[in-house]
Order: C-alpha cells, then structure tokens, then sequence
RNA sequence: GUCCGGUUAGCUCAGCUGGUAGAGCGCUACAUUGACAUUGUAGAGGUCACAAGUUCAAGUCUUGUACCGGACACCA
C-alpha cells in the first residue's frame, strides 16, 4: 500500500463508484433546500433581484416508468437549470406529473375486465372514478424516484398534477373564460370516432394504417361509383361530379334521377362540386355526409340532409332495411352478395391498397360520426384583452390561428432547431376546429349544466335538476395552460408574476402539433403573452443502429439499468454529446462505459492535483510564460462552453469541457507538470500548483450541469480555501 | 400531393457567421505497474452524393439532379 499524500481524502483512493455517491449527494442537495429559489434568495446565494430563469418539466404520464426518452429530457433540462443556477439567477424547475387520462383509464379498464369481468359502466362513474384515482396516486412515487435518480435539480415543493385541485380549477377557468370570448362553441360536427374505445379523438391522435381491400365499382343510374366500404352506401341520395367534367356536361346541378339502388329505387340528387377528382375513377362519387369529413363538408356546402348509417358501435341502423342490426364487419359480404344478385356490381378490384383511420392510442379504427361535441373555433375573430405581445395590443381583432403565428413569426419565442417554426407554421396554417370534449370519465370534466334545454357555463351546479354535461376534457386542453396553471393561475400569484413567460420549453420534435402549439393557443388567448421564450427539441433516443426502441425489438436501454451500472453522470453525458437538437440520437451501452471511464478520469486527476499540492501560502505566486498560457487556454474553454450552453448547443458544450478535461488538462497540462512538481525550483513550483488548482475547480464547474454526482463528490472533498461556495450547485460559474 | 430534413473516415456523427478536413468507437504499431482496474504516444483511413454557379477562396452560399428519411394532407 502506497503511502497517503497529507492532501489526499481515502476516498480517492480506490476508483470512483457512482453507486457509493449518488443518493447521498442527491439527498444532501435535497435537504439544502437550493432547487427551491425561494430558498436560495433566503440562505443569500441568490440575489433576491436576480433575473428568473424557468423551466416547468413537460409532465410524465403518472402511471409509467422512466424510459430513454425522459432520460434525455432530464438531462437537457438539468443542465440549463444548473447552468443558469450557478450563473446566479433565481432559477426554477417545475416537476409535475400528467393523469394521462386515456390510457390511464384504459389500464385499469382492462385489468378490472381480465380480473373481475368488469366494465366501467357495470361499476359506475363515481366507483370506477376512485379506482382510478387510487391506481394513479400508487404509481405516482415510482415516476418521481426515477426522475430523482437522473439527478434532476427539481424543485418538489412545487410539485404539481394534472388533476389536482389547483390545476383542476385553473382548467374549469380556462374552458370558461373561452367561452365568454366566444371562442368555445357547442355543435355537430364530423368527429373522428373510436367505436371500440367509446369517445372522439382529436385529428392529431388518428394514425393511418396501410391496409389492403376490395374495391367496389357500383351501378348507380347511369353513373360508376367506387367504395371499399359498401356498408355506408344505404342513405346515398346525392351523386357528386366536378362542374368543368365534360363527360357529365349533360347533367345539371340539382337535377334529380331515380336510380335503383341496394333496397330499391331511390331519388339522387346531382351536385357539381370541385372536391370530385375528375382524374380518380369514373369523376363521379356518391356521398355519405355522417360518416366522412369531406363528405360532411361537401353537405355543408350544399346544404345537404345527412343520415346516421352507423351507429356508436359499428352496428347498421334501420335505414339498412334487411341489414339493420347488423355489425358492419359482419354485413360487407351479405351487402356485396345482394348487390350482386341485384346486378349493380361493375367489377371489383381486389388488391387496393389504402390508409385506414385507426386511434393512436389504443388501435382501434376510426368510424367519422357528427356528433354534439365541444371545439374551440381557432378562426373566429374576437377582441383581444391585455396584451404583451409583439405587434398585438388590446383591443385588436384577431384570430387564435393569427396569435399562434405571430408569436413565432415575430421572434418572440424562438425555437431550436429553428426548421422547427416552418413545421410549427405549417401546421397552423392547416389547423381545423379543435375537439375538446372526450366520452371519458376520467379527466377534467366539462364545466356546463344543462336542464330544460337550458345551458349554463359554470364550474358548480346551478341548483336542483341541473345535470353536468358527463364528458371530459381532451388532455391537451389542460397541457395547454400548464406553463401557468403550475404557477398557480388564475391566483395572482407571486411566482406567476417571477417565473411566467417561462425561459425554455424542452420536448421531443414528435410532440410539436400537439402540446407546443396548444401552448402558444391557449397562453396568447386567455394572458395575453407567450408560454415560453424558446423551445428546445430533443431528438428522440434510438438504439445503436438507429432503430426505434420497442419492447417487440427487445433493444430498449433501459436508463435505470445504465444508472445502476455506470452512473447518472454517464449516462446523461451519453445522451448529450452528439445529440444535436431536433436530430435522432443513436444510443449503444458502450457509449455510456465510455463516459464512466471519464468520470473516473476526473476522479484521478483531483487526486494527482490533491497529492502533489500542499496548501498555499499567502503569497501570490509568480506566473511562467507557461502558467499564463495554461491560464488562458481554461478561459477559453470557459468562454467556449458558455457561449454554446448560452447558444443551446449542449451537445458541443459537453463535448468541447470533456475533450479540454481529458486530452488537454490530463494528457498534457498534468503530464508537463510531473516534471516541475518533482523539480528544486520552489516558487515554478507552487505557481504551477495554482494554476492546476485553478484548472480543476473550473473544470468541476464547467463540468457540473452536465454530470453533477462526480463533480459535486469532489467538490465535497476538497479543502475549504479552494471553494467559493461550500456546495457545487451554488458556486460561480466561473468568469472568463 | 404539400412541407421539412439528410447525404463528410470502416461505423455513429460534429463542422455556427466561407479561409489547409474533425471527434468518439473500431483498426495498426509502440510504450506503460502509472494520478488512472477505466492508461498514453504515434499511425493508416476522406473526389465532403453529383452537376453547374457566385467568390481571390466553397464541406459551408445559390440553383438543379439523384438517392434516403420525416411531418402533414388526401384516398369516392
């Protein structure tokens, strides 16, 4: 056994073990209260004028486990929140945790059906309610000791959940708030709905799926009409062709014809319209209003009747004749059977191949229905309350689609990549009515009575004999208002005024349509400002071949596996460096070793500095040429590192304080030196020994967003005189 | 169909406002019991997809072509 140099703690003595460290320094910061910022300007490391900087954590669903994905977003996070903490801002970060509510629901549907044979409606609302409730707070602790152990610096005391009371009563504000300016509206509308799962989805949440089917060709009168789905054609009364299609010149607009049809004759109305592609087929189409959007639209025209085919659960109506009561599934053959013997069957094309609707979150495929749902109307004008958007003042007309592209437009809230604002631009520009009402129980419901063929918009019941309209909220309605409803909104509160607009929103590019846009919707309309002054997309995490990670492949990694085995520091510093914004990043458990082996690294060199320093005199050391230039080669890293955290540029900040620490500071700067530590000259000697001092502190801080643990344990180790602050994640950032 | 990307070393990718081509991993040789169980030094390896243009100068800017990918829309 070596002999212990006086400088050295035992502890560095063996190789760093992420394990041993982790927790407790997690804990100490914890207990030291500085992820609060109230709390930083009451123990005096923050000023208490300190500009803010704000990040509220995109909330992970309550009921799920930590994946790569949050991984990424909590290291990202981490690191600004660090970075701008020691840069001496009064710095918060939000967490929060979101119901969730489809699948969440649909988890315990299916496990109360594959147990107790149960369904929702056999247990009731209320009962089925606290079942859910009670899964959700039982799971809640496992999402939040996961995020822990990725070293986020959040501030729990602030906690928030979707469907708490504050945010459940900012949610009822927000609905009717839009109400009054007119913006929420009750109506029929063509609806995308899941007959297995018994609700609307918004346009966002549909997923096509290729799917391969016959294709019929129908006698209709004189015309050729084609469907892959006859079991809708019973009500088709009007026959649509374009006005400039020659072959249909003779026809009029509104001429009727008697046509027989799959039940006898009926009257068909022609309607010349440009939505019939004279290229597709014969030119002409029947339509079926209730059950397709362009259908619907092409009625809404033309001032059309729509009739209900299918019902709720994909069963026939009586306007089927024979067929009612069928399932359409089980109908298609019998339909096609008897139109056969009927003769109105052209000819059938049995391979064509098309998207089919079905429901993202849960499979099941998607039958259009006009239903009396709630959408928010994104192209009325209504008059704009206070306002501190650019180019926006109180009073003026606008449109929420024109406050979703001004605020981008303007510059007012820049995105990372900024390619990002084209996609953002071009999906406002496409933008229908959003359906915010869900035949769900779980979730925020509806605030709106209804008695009498009366309505009232209020949060409590009006009095006896009132019922509440029994749908949910969609949960991007609630999403939306999170950057201040977790700020205590409506309250007037202290640290809405403080942390809103928030500094930074960090999400994954996949959720852009959904969660970022509603943001800006929901922020410009009911505050009058942005959710955000920029966005920062991370790329989403795939494995070493750039395959998506998926249970089927059996290629996930597993972030908690990698925590235990190499460290949170490593595996954050894996899920940075080369992890450009808005890029996909490969991930390979040997990129992660291979940071561990550097926390090592930098574990090694505080040892070799520790034990060839002794502690410093009084006396300014006089500088080499060579010390000088050690010098300001660490003011370059440091102006280097902070102008690309400053730049958003994580990734090339990790990389550029990681290649300094190893391959400058170990490789030569250390190596040099063994030869003027070792030598007689006394003052060349306790120069040098500064300089390394210097070099390693910085090296921590600079060191410190990216992997906390590491450099805050040495922190902890070292002797008091060397340190500006007595924890790491309150020191300087260091000046350059 | 509309929009948005990508193409640079064997692999995965950096390269911001034009100024001699970079990193990690892998490969080859050598050194090393050391501050380092996890080390160092050196090396091989590139028509920067293709074509034209702007420029004293293009991986970088412009236009076009080819291939790969993504988002959205449509699908009677």
């Amino acid at each position: 056994m070596e002999e212990k140099a006086p400088n050295i703690p035992d502890i560095f003595l063996k190789p760093y073990n992420p394990a041993d460290h982790e927790s407790k320094l997690y804990s100490m910061w914890e207990d030291s209260g500085y992820f609060n910022p109230d709390v930083c300007v009451e123990k005096g490391v923050t000023d208490a004028d300190a500009e803010p900087f704000s990040i509220v954590l995109p909330p992970p669903n309550v009921t799920g486990t930590l994946h790569m994905g949050h991984a990424a977003m909590l290291a990202v996070e981490d690191i600004l929140v660090r970075y701008h903490r020691m840069q001496g801002k009064r710095t918060l970060w939000l967490p929060g945790t979101d119901s969730a509510a489809v699948a969440t629901s649909e988890k315990v549907e299916k496990e109360m059906y594959k147990k107790e044979k149960l369904t929702r409606h056999d247990l009731g609302r209320e009962a089925f309610l606290e079942r859910v409730q009670a899964f959700a707070e039982e799971s809640k602790n496992t999402i939040i000791n996961q995020t822990k152990k990725m070293g986020s610096s959040l501030d729990w005391s602030r906690y928030a959940y979707t469907l708490d009371d504050t945010r459940y009563r900012a949610v009822m504000e927000a609905f009717i708030r839009l109400y009054e300016m007119g913006l929420v509206y009750r109506g029929h509308r063509i609806v995308n709905w899941d007959p297995k799962m018994q609700t609307t989805i918004s346009d966002d949440e549909v997923e096509y799926v290729e799917q391969t089917d016959p294709f019929y060709y129908f006698k209709y009168g004189p015309f050729t009409i084609g469907t892959v789905r006859p079991e809708t054609k019973f009500g088709d009364k009007y026959v649509v062709m374009h006005p400039d299609d020659a072959r249909y010149a003779e026809y009029a607009h509104g001429q009727q014809i008697e046509v027989e049809w799959i039940n006898g004759p009926i009257t068909a109305t022609i309607i010349k319209d440009e939505a019939a592609d004279p290229e597709l087929g014969s030119g002409a189409m029947t339509i079926t209003p209730w059950h397709s959007a362009v259908d619907f639209e092409i009625a809404e025209r033309h001032g059309l009747d729509k009739e209900q085919i299918i019902d709720e659960r994909g069963i026939l109506l009586p306007i089927a004749g024979e067929f009612a009561g069928q399932h359409i599934k089980k109908a298609r053959a019998a339909i096609i059977e008897k139109m056969q013997v009927k003769g109105l069957v052209a000819r059938v094309d049995e391979k064509y191949v098309h998207n089919v609707a079905t429901n993202s979150r849960g499979g099941g495929m998607i039958e259009p229905q006009i239903k009396e749902q709630w959408f928010v109307d994104v192209d009325k004008e209504f008059t704009m309350g206070p306002s501190t958007i650019t180019g926006i003042t109180e009073g003026d007309t606008v449109t929420l689609k024109q406050l979703m592209r001004t605020v981008v437009d303007n510059g007012q809230t820049t995105m990372y990549p900024d390619r990002f604002g084209k996609i953002y631009r071009h999906w406002v520009d496409n933008l229908h009515d959003w359906c915010i009402s869900r035949q769900i129980w779980y979730g925020h419901r509806i605030p709106v009575w209804y008695k009498d063929g009366e309505m009232k918009v209020q949060t409590e019941t009006p009095g006896d004999g009132w019922e509440q309209d029994p749908d949910t909220l969609d949960t991007w309605f609630s999403s939306g208002i999170w950057t201040f409803s977790t700020l205590g909104w409506p309250e007037d509160t202290a640290d809405l005024a403080t942390f809103h607009p928030t500094s930074v929103l960090e999400t994954g590019y996949d959720i852009l349509p959904f969660w970022v846009a509603r943001m800006i919707l929901m922020t410009t309309s009911l505050l009058g400002t942005i959710p955000f002054r920029h966005v920062y997309f991370h790329g989403l995490v795939r494995d070493e071949k750039g395959k998506k990670m998926s249970k089927s492949l059996g290629n996930i990694i597993d972030p908690l596996d990698m925590i235990g085995k190499y460290g949170a520091d490593a595996t954050r510093l894996s899920l940075i460096v080369g992890a450009a914004p808005g890029h996909d990043m490969p991930l390979s458990e040997d990129k992660i070793k291979g940071y561990k082996h550097f926390a090592n690294k930098l574990w090694n060199i505080t040892r070799f500095v520790l034990s060839n320093t002794e502690t410093q005199s009084d006396t300014t050391p006089k500088l080499s040429t060579r010390d000088e230039e050690i010098l300001a080669t660490l003011r370059q890293v440091t102006t280097d590192v902070t102008d690309d955290i400053e730049g958003f540029r994580l990734y090339l900040a990790a990389e550029k304080a990681y290649h300094y620490v190893w391959h400058e500071l170990a490789d030569k700067i250390l190596e040099e030196s063994k030869e003027v530590l070792n030598g007689s000259d006394t003052d060349a000697r306790s120069a040098r020994q500064a300089v390394l001092l210097e070099c390693l502190t910085t090296s921590l801080k600079l060191l410190h967003p990216f992997m906390p643990f590491v450099t805050e344990a040495i922190w902890q180790e070292l002797p008091k005189e060397m340190k500006d602050r007595d924890m790491l994640m309150v020191a300087h950032w260091p000046t350059h």
